[in-house]
Order: structure tokens, then C-alpha cells, then sequence
DNA sequence: GCTGAAAAGCTAATGGAGTTAGCCGACCTC
DNA sequence: GAGGTCGGCTAACTCCATTAGCTTTTCAGC
């Protein structure tokens, strides 16, 4: 019997694959088993439990988004940076419905631990938020509630367009125009 | 041995008890049935499924949040009434955290019918948008993409808060108050 | 190359959740 | 008061997560 050769990436290579064509649901360890070539109760020789899956699944969405937001970013400032990255944000999404409603799913309050490396990659993107609105010039607090507010809004769009939340398909582009100009437009006018 | 007295609304009454005490995960139907006093399998004279539960429990919490907001939204229009609207809403999610993110879960793609019923209480909300909206003088179309963004705007938050996905509870207010300023100034912002 | 320990797999077994089938008593109507 | 319907129950099944304990592969070090 040769091994599989598994790993806790592998694992989560394959949970991503589930997760991408059956959503959030269709995560299970029988399910990730089987698709591995294993037994189920093989993958507790790579991953603690069900619950810890989902963290590192949610985990490598949030770095994943995180590249796309980065790399939109590279090169940018200004309206200009905040356009590219909501719209690389919005990319991920849509690409990868699944994958986005299962991050949602593990953001259940009651499970608070996950560990400091979940808390790393959501600090990550935020980092990235704050780059991005380095050029608005923003004094301590108001840059965090700016890139709260960015957050929010990129992230409403994308839980709502993920669970298909909004009627017709079409015109969502513009829809999306119209929020990230409403978040510039909300920077650049004084309150 | 005296019937429990049951009926598919005192069902989703149970429900929302257990969603406020322990999030969205404590929805069985076990602890519904413990909590009703009756066996598991009785719970279906009332409602068809969990399924069914969670989305009736959707369809509950959706109505509750267009109370509220069509509540907070009479006797007042243009700016002030958004802002009425958008704090209403956010209130009802720092009331019941639980209920929020139980009407999350259940809009996993893939659970695409729960029927018209549920559909109805969205677009409840979305009228109530709409018309909070009307002194802004949108023409066709635009409407649609401001009531998009401002429920994008109002639940990325909403979710966010929910989650306990921001880091330091305090000033929250005053992030949600940028938030509220985006949104109006991209109303009366040209683009 | 041999050996032995650690890593990675397996089977068996447990417990909890949802669901179905079929039974029976309570309640209401006539 | 009789009969039917409705709401409850028990028993049984399936699927899933998880634990325990065993076996086999792999590989480092002699």
C-alpha cells in the first residue's frame, strides 16, 4: 500500500477543491477523504480536526485575496491604487464564489480561537488597505476607520454577490462603480 | 400527556433563542426540540427540515431588520433619512450579533430555492431603499446601483461587526459614521 | 545494507445529528 | 359520543466527526 503522500497543504488544496464546486458545504473530512485517496481518519495524521480545516482554508483565501489586492496595488496611489485594489477584490469573488462564502462561514463568533496565523492574514490585508490610502493623507485614527470602511464596503458587495444576493447578473459592473466611487468621493469630501 | 402546543412560528421563535445564545451554530434541530420540550422528530408536523428551519429563521430576522428600517426612515427623506436607515440597520446587528450571522449562513450558494416567500422579504428591504433613495432623483437604473451599494455599504459592515472581524470594539461609531459619509457624498458627488 | 523509530496509513468503534416510518393518544367537529 | 385529523412518540437508518489502537512505509544513522 503506497502512501499518498498527503500533507496539511495538500489537505487544503484539495478542501479548496470542493469548496470551489459544491460552496461552503460541500467541505467535509469524508469528502476531502475521498477525493484525497484515503480513509478519514487519516487526514487527523495532517490536520487537527474539522474546524481546524476551515481556519487554514480561510487562511489561504485571505492570503490569496491578499496577493491579488497587493499586486493591484504595485505601481498605484491614490484614486487610482483604491479603484484597482476594490476591483482585485472584487475579481477574487467572482472567480471564486465558492471559496469566498466559505471563508464567510468560518467567521462564525463562538469560534474565536484559529490562532494568530489567522489573524496574520487578515492584518496583512489591511496593511495593504492602509498602503493604499497613504496618499489621502489621513491622521492616526482616521486612517483605521477608512480602511474599516473600505473593507466593509468591498466586502459587502462580495458576500452579497457570492450568495447571489442581488437580482440580475447584469449591471453589476456598474453597481460596483458606483460604490467605489461613493468610498473616493467620501475620502476627498470633508465631512 | 398534554401537547406541547407547538406551530411552525413558535418553531422559529425556539430557533432565534438558540441563535442569540450561541451564533448560528447552535441551530439544531436537537436543541430545538430539547428546548420545546418535545422529541427531534416531532419538530416535523411543523416545518419540513432544517433547511426549511434556517431559511424561515432568515425570512424572521429579514423582517425584523425592515421594521426597523422602515421605521427609522418615516417622516424623514434625503440625507437624513439614509443616515436614520443605515444606523437602524446597524443597530439591529449589535442587538442580536447571533441573528445576524445565522441569516448569513443560510445564503450559501447552492441552497438557491427556499422559496418565493424568502425573495419577498428581501426585496421588502430593498423597496424601503429605494425609497429612502427618492430625494436624490435617480433616473432607471441608477437607483437599482445606489440601493446596491448602500445594502453593500450597510451589510459588509454589518457583517464585519458581526463577526467580531474588527479589531478594537471601540469607535466603531465613528468608523460607521466615515461609512454613512461615503455613501451620501457619492450620492451627491457627480461622477 | 540493517535496524529501529517516527510518520502515515488502516480498521473498528463511538456518539451526535438529521431524517423516515409507523404507531398512538389528544383534540375538535359533528 | 364517534370519528377523523393532528401532533406527539419510539425505533431505526445514514452520514459525519472523532478516538483508539494496530500495521506498514520511510528514512536516518550506524
Amino acid at each position: 500500500m503506497p502512501r499518498a503522500g498527503l500533507s496539511p497543504d495538500a489537505v487544503v488544496d484539495v478542501a479548496l477543491d470542493l469548496v470551489d464546486e459544491g460552496g461552503a458545504g460541500a467541505l467535509t473530512l469524508a469528502a476531502v477523504a475521498g477525493r484525497a485517496g484515503v480513509a478519514t481518519p487519516s487526514l487527523y495524521k495532517h490536520v487537527r480536526n474539522l474546524t481546524e480545516l476551515r481556519a487554514l482554508v480561510s487562511i489561504r483565501i485571505m492570503d490569496e485575496i491578499s496577493d491579488r489586492a497587493g499586486e493591484a496595488v504595485l505601481g498605484r496611489s491614490g484614486d487610482d491604487a483604491l479603484r484597482a485594489l476594490m476591483k482585485a477584490y472584487r475579481s477574487y469573488v467572482v472567480d471564486h464564489p465558492g471559496r469566498y462564502s466559505a471563508m464567510m462561514q468560518e467567521a462564525d463568533p463562538g469560534v474565536v480561537e484559529s490562532g494568530r496565523r489567522r489573524i496574520e492574514a487578515g492584518q496583512r490585508l489591511v496593511d495593504i488597505m492602509l498602503a493604499a490610502l497613504r496618499a489621502y493623507g489621513l491622521e492616526g485614527g482616521e486612517a483605521i476607520h477608512a480602511a474599516r470602511s473600505l473593507r466593509s464596503a468591498a466586502h459587502g458587495f462580495a458576500v452579497l454577490e457570492a450568495a447571489g444576493g442581488f437580482g440580475l447578473p447584469e449591471k453589476l459592473d456598474e453597481s460596483y462603480e458606483l460604490l467605489i466611487h461613493m468610498v473616493i468621493s467620501g475620502l476627498r469630501t470633508p465631512r
